[in-house]
DNA sequence: AATCTTTATCGTAATATTGCAATATAATTA
DNA sequence: TAATTATATTGCAATATTACGATAAAGATT
């Protein structure tokens, strides 16, 4: 025990708990708006923006791109990371969807 | 160490992450999905729902309460769950606010 | 080639999460 | 009031996450 059951669930419910977990740490979510601010994605510089030392801040960025919310390419010895559009896409549409329906709805609820 | 440095960062920036680790378990989005389905929230029957035992169910649920993200209220001896509009609301917003920013940029990146 | 810069990985400690059996609580019904 | 029903809490084992010092890897600079 202790690990999630993951194939109990499906796979679109499987892919927003992993986009959503890859954001529910604030350093991941400051990430994200860092990348969002900089506009270009000549990064480097993304460890002297947060107050976490550069090992944490690697880790936090490996979730990151392993959920799929950013990819990052080799630019000499550095590493340029940037915001992968389409799953952000994703979350945007997921969200929208249940927004939509909870007007409709006009939470006749509680 | 092991505890997240939640004082280094921004209260929106916690709030966010709050709000995505509820949503980072597939059985939690399965939860919000459920609710989403029955227009109504006389519910009770959540665990039926899941393949999770009912203390499992019962603590995940918690959770999504302690993030905002859904309410409960006493019906008899059942309890009434429902989704939160205004933390739905905010997520929605956010990703929305990510979106448009993207789109503007045309992704000049990578 | 030696050094510097940048990022990743390893190892490890502290803490948090996941899941469930057992049990508690509280309203409901018989 | 005793049994039933619905949900919460406790306690615990398994696993995952968070954070960082030390170190490695790899391209850039001198």
């Amino acid at each position: 025990m202790g690990a999630t059951k993951t194939e109990h669930f499906t796979d679109y419910q499987n892919q927003i708990a992993i986009l959503a977990k890859a954001l529910g740490h604030p350093a991941r979510v400051a990430i994200i708006e860092y990348l969002m601010k900089v506009d270009t994605c000549i990064c480097g510089d993304i460890v002297n923006e947060l107050p976490l030392a550069q090992p944490t801040v690697s880790q936090h960025l490996k979730e990151l791109k392993n959920a799929g919310l950013i990819k990052g390419s080799i630019e000499g010895n550095a590493i340029c990371y940037c915001i992968d559009e389409k799953s952000l896409t994703k979350l945007q549409g997921y969200f929208a969807n249940i927004s939509d329906s909870l007007e409709k709805k006009k939470n006749n609820c509680c």
